[in-house]
Order: structure tokens, then C-alpha cells, then sequence
DNA sequence: ACTGATGCAACTATAGCTGTTACGACTGCC
DNA sequence: GGCAGTCGTAACAGCTATAGTTGCATCAGT
């Protein structure tokens, strides 16, 4: 499916603002999320741009800037980190409409379109499962 | 998530062949079921391969030859299709391998995958509750 | 031998993700 | 007021996957 590495690097990110701040700190930076998840910067600040669009982190600019959460890991989702970060759907239709002179041409879209939305569906319950909060535990629990 | 159409294409061809056999055809060609779903035949050819391999068709070269079911319509599901046509993972993670002197680089992959797995556990089931028997049934229920 | 289809390689076009460079904009501090 | 550090964003390149297309060898029944 040509699969992307956006929720898990949004992720990332969330985490370590996340603990970051849990030691103290007022706000992380690009730069220093860049180098924990081993990307360029831009890549991270293109990333938390769109997780600002959906108002999960905040970021300040001058001196000292930076991100921040701005909300708690616990009320934020993996659910509202796909939403923010993945709009598509997961599967795709026929590229061009197919012969509707045919009656799998015709009633195929519908027929798939209920399959499709049902597991967007159950997809959208388990990300809404897991917390950011859970996945930083998960986290601090790996070994060493 | 750059989501492509090779699912709801199979799906597709299979509903096709499964009602051309329905009406006393013995094989279907790649030639229709292009028209069908307005596509090329090669693109067809080279699905259905895929699905041959999985043991979920057949084919006949030489004349008169053509695509046959290897199977039931009914013994045959989603998750089938899904996996001799899908074979990478529905996330990916890092591309490069995050910062292992850091908590978060060093444990972020353990708690994605269990997440990833899960949620591709539960995405198998919703598809292995569907046949092709029901898509062709949803198929012909469209309206006119 | 002819015919009509598959099997398959090769190529192109397109799109999305990722990485990178560059630079303007902003803001606290001196 | 100027400086420094960081964000915001555009622009571009490299890579990969999908989709479409052409061409041709191969096969098997007539």
C-alpha cells in the first residue's frame, strides 16, 4: 500500500514533547525532536504544523521558541494524531469511472464503499483506543 | 496514505468472472473484465497473476483461453484478495533508525508495533467476514 | 499453420513521501 | 536598535509505488 512513516513519526514527536516537559521544560524544539527520531527538522516542523492545525500542540516563535502540548498526553489520541496527519482514505476506488453499461461496473463502488467505510470505521475505534499518554508509558517500559 | 485501488480492482475481476461463470461461461478475458472496470488488460492480467498465485483463479492460454474461478465465490473472502494483493504493512515506521541514546528513540518502535499489529489484526478480521459472494450479492442489489 | 489469448518485460507518466537548502518572519534579550 | 535563535514555508531532488501502455514471445485448439 506504499505505507508512510507519519503517524508513527507524529507520534514520536508527541512523546518526546511530552516528556520533555514532564522534566521541567517549558518547550522542545525542532531541532532536538529531529535528532531523537534521526530526520532533518523540517520534516518535524512540517509534521507539528499539521498537529497545530488540530490543535494538539502550540508553538512559540522569537527567542526561546518552540513546541509545546497543548493538551494533556492523556486527552489526545492516536486517532486525532491520524486525523491531523492522514486525511485520505485507506483504500481507493477505480482511477476512472467504470463502464456503466456493465452491472459490476455499476454496482461495485457502492458495494465497496460499505465494506471500506465499515473497517475505516473499527480502524478509527482502535487508534481512538490508544492515548499518547499510553503510548509514552509504552514507551518508558521498553527495556533497557 | 497514497492508498491505490488494487483491492477494489480484484475485488472487481473476481465479481466479474464469478457472474459470467453464473451465466454459463466456462472463462472470462482480460480483454472484458478491462472494459469493465475501464482499465487496461495487462493491468488486469498482471492482478489476476497475483490472485492465481494465491490459488484463487485460473487461467488457460492458447484458444478459447481466459480466467476461471479456482474456487467458490463463497469460500473466498476479503482477506484473501487483501493478501495476495497487499503484501506490505498498513504503517511503516522510522526510516531511518531513531536516536538509540534517547528513551523515546529507543523505545518508540516496540510501542508502535504492538499498536500497528493490533489494529492489522483487527483490519484481517472485518475483511475475512466478507466473501466474494457477498460483494457480488451487494454488487447486484445496486439500484437500476 | 492460423488464431486469439496469456505471460512478461520494458517504458512512461504521475503522485506522494522524505530529505535538504534557503530565506523571511518573529520575538526576547542585550 | 540590533542580534540571535527558532519557526514557517517555499522550492527542489531522490526515491518508490501505482497505473497505463506497447511489444512480443508463448501456448493450444481448430
Amino acid at each position: 500500500m506504499s505505507a508512510n512513516s507519519r503517524l508513527t513519526i507524529a507520534a514520536h514527536a508527541l512523546a518526546w514533547i511530552g516528556l520533555y516537559q514532564r522534566q521541567g521544560h517549558e518547550v522542545a524544539t525542532s531541532e532536538q525532536i529531529a535528532t531523537s527520531a534521526n530526520t532533518n527538522p523540517v520534516v518535524i516542523r512540517r509534521l507539528l504544523g499539521e498537529l497545530r492545525r488540530a490543535g494538539l500542540v502550540e508553538s512559540r516563535r522569537g527567542v526561546g521558541a518552540g513546541w509545546s502540548l497543548a493538551r494533556e498526553l492523556e486527552s489526545m489520541t492516536l486517532l486525532d494524531v491520524y486525523e491531523a496527519v492522514e486525511p485520505g482514505p485507506l483504500f481507493a476506488m477505480h482511477r476512472t469511472t467504470p463502464d456503466q453499461e456493465c452491472v459490476v461496473g455499476r454496482g461495485i463502488q457502492p458495494a465497496m464503499r460499505s465494506v471500506y467505510e465499515g473497517i475505516e470505521q473499527t480502524l478509527r475505534q482502535e487508534l481512538a483506543r490508544v492515548t499518547l499518554a499510553d503510548v509514552l508509558q509504552d514507551v518508558l517500559a521498553a527495556p533497557r
